[in-house]
RNA sequence: GCGCCUGUAGCUCAGCUGGACAGAGCAACGGACUUCUAAUCCGUGGGUCGCAGGUUCGAAUCCUGCCAGGCGUACCA
């Protein structure tokens, strides 16, 4: 349940009956009601809500805004509302004081939600699909793929607080050019491993991940591809490799905190001849032609610079073509809504997308493609370029290990996902006491020993409804639970915007306000009115800031 | 050249879809622990919101043009 939420309707609801009142008995003259909004000011002096409706309306009423304030208030029904003093302030807008009961009443609200204080249905139970890091599996994950992992978790979490219903879905680039660059790679190492002379191509990786890779290869089958046909020599070792990087990503997510329902091989695609029936399909429909001995997609029919290639002159199928097999399978698995969480080098790659789903016959509305901008590592001031080619970036796991999963999530949903992100790593390592994180995590910290005590001292942690509460009257007290109201607002707006970096800038304010209140407000041994009234606020911080740790995948600890 | 993203305090970034005097965290400086965890709190300084126009009662936010950076512009993915 969202307070915020009922009241804000409640009060647009009552402006719109005293608008058209007015209209009605001549005080205001205009054709249409337009839209105007209800909100929360920032402003402590401004009331508990605001609406610019007065000054909306200036220019079709030819009135100035605060005569039309003033004619709105005079015909406001506020009765049998929260709302206590209404008043027309700065360039006309209309600011309600409510009675404090309502901010007394949210206490109630989290206490009785709990784990559930911030969900809401506005999915309504629709399916939605979430497809992120997806990263080749020829190497273990860097900063670029850690990044989406916590964006499009939180997504995920988020999405599923809304009342969707959502799957997690990890594409794997098991086929194509990168393959067999991968494979002769893979070759290289064996054969080197083994005493003979071979050279990773320049094209290759150059990682030193795959010398270990075939080195765990020739414990388990020695040397018997040696002399094998290098064809099905390179398979095998692809085989083996594949299977090796795969198991170490899902580790290293697994480490991080991210589950996959669905990990999808590109690979079955090209073989169930999937890929062949979407080409066939698109060509059926017009939007193919062959020009060069390729066979192209005219992918600016729907505004693309130009049109792309499906099959190579080889006769290969391009990733792009398996890529529309792919989202034309998601969709025919019935998700109502498809979301894609891309690095900003594949932001080319979005107009096609979309315009190879409208040439199929989907919505391309139904399908949202979330760019996220490339992740910068510094180290020793100098930026460090990541390239799996030439086995040049920090993994997942040394990031895990340097500052940890909790600090590391927190840092990437911190920033929006379209914002260039300098990571520094020296200064992650040497501030990591002082990363944000841990400010909010102590927070909760500091809360849970409250209360461990009280239950050491017999005193019991009452229940909102039977507390009186009035006596939470302090300003850091009332500004607390203003701030634990706003939650479910707040994580429905993240859900539509599908912008979870809101969700730590919450955080931290809840944490900030908490700690003021800590050192300003005692709470074991007061007088037990105010004892009792301050555990049921300082619980129902914790149930807030449990919630949003929840969403954003970090831990809330008990102790720190 | 063209397309997408970005440009806000010394640094890293928010700014809730156009609102009421531009915010936070680091960093700097000055205070606060015999009392529920000082990984904390309180205070001070710091900004022509890249530049120039335009729309609007009102612009960091929308439009146009410049400037700077990133990415893309493969029969790679």
């Amino acid at each position: 349940m969202d307070i915020v939420g009922i009241i804000q309707k409640e009060i647009e609801e009552r402006l719109k009956e005293a608008v058209l009142k007015a209209k009605d008995e001549g005080d205001l003259n205009f054709e249409e009601l337009p839209f105007f909004i209800v909100e929360v000011p920032k402003e402590k002096g401004h009331g508990d809500f605001a609406s610019n409706l007065a000054i909306i309306l200036a220019s079709q009423t030819k009135k100035p805004p605060r005569e039309i304030g003033e004619i709105i208030i005079k015909h406001l029904d506020t009765s049998n509302t929260w709302i206590k003093d209404v008043e027309i302030a700065g360039p006309g807008f209309i600011n309600f004081t409510l009675m404090r009961e309502w901010l007394y009443q949210v206490l109630e609200v989290v206490e009785r939600g709990d784990k559930k204080y911030g969900r809401s249905n506005v999915g309504n139970g629709k399916k939605v699909q979430v497809e992120f890091v997806s990263a080749n599996p020829t190497g273990l994950l860097h900063m670029g793929n850690a990044r989406g992992a916590a964006i499009g978790d939180t997504i995920a979490n988020v999405l599923e607080a809304a009342g969707w219903k959502v799957t997690r879905e990890f594409y794997i680039n098991d086929a194509g050019n990168q393959i067999e660059n991968f494979a002769k790679s893979l070759e290289a190492r064996y054969l080197q491993l083994l005493g003979k002379e071979a050279e990773v191509p320049e094209d290759g990786y150059h990682g030193e991940d795959l010398i270990e890779t075939m080195r765990n290869f020739i414990e388990l089958e020695g040397d018997k591809y040696l002399e094998a046909d290098p064809e099905v020599r390179r398979e095998a070792l692809t085989e083996y490799a594949l299977k090796e990087k795969l198991k170490s990503i899902k580790e290293s997510l697994e480490r991080f905190g991210v589950a996959f329902d669905v990990w999808f091989s590109e690979h079955t695609l090209h073989e169930s001849g999937a890929v062949n029936e979407v080409i066939e399909e698109l060509r059926k429909r017009g939007y193919v032609y062959e020009k060069d001995g390729a066979l192209w997609f005219k992918s600016t029919l729907f505004g693309d610079k130009k049109d792309e290639v499906l099959v190579r002159k080889n006769g290969m199928p391009t990733y792009f073509a398996a890529d529309i097999a792919y989202h034309k399978n998601k969709f025919d698995r019935g998700f109502d809504r498809v979301i894609n969480i891309w690095g900003a080098d594949h932001h080319g790659h979005v107009v096609r997308m979309k315009g190879a789903m409208e040439a199929l016959g989907y919505d391309k509305d139904k399908l949202d493609i979330i760019i996220m901008q490339l992740v910068r590592l510094f180290k020793d001031g100098e930026i460090l370029r990541m390239s799996k080619r030439t086995g040049q970036y920090i993994t997942l796991d040394e990031l895990i290990d340097e500052v940890g999963k909790d600090a590391a999530r927190f840092f990437f949903v911190m920033r929006a996902a379209d914002s260039h992100l300098d990571f520094d790593l020296d200064l992650a390592k040497k501030e990591s006491s002082e990363n944000p994180v841990y400010y909010v995590q102590y927070a909760h910290a500091r809360i849970i020993s409250i209360l461990r005590q009280a239950v050491e001292k017999g005193v019991e942690i009452p229940r909102a409804y039977k507390t009186d509460l009035t006596v939470l009257d302090s300003e850091v007290e009332l500004e607390l639970i203003r701030k634990l109201a706003e939650f479910p607002g707040l994580v429905k707006a993240c859900a539509e915007t599908l912008e979870p970096h809101r969700l730590p800038h919450y955080a931290i304010e809840l944490a900030g306000m908490f700690h003021s209140f800590y050192t300003e407000c005692r709470v074991l041994g007061e007088d037990e009115g105010k004892q009792a009234a301050r555990l049921v606020l300082v619980n129902a911080t914790r149930i807030v800031l449990r919630n949003v740790l929840n969403l954003l995948g970090v831990t809330a600890p008990e102790r720190m």
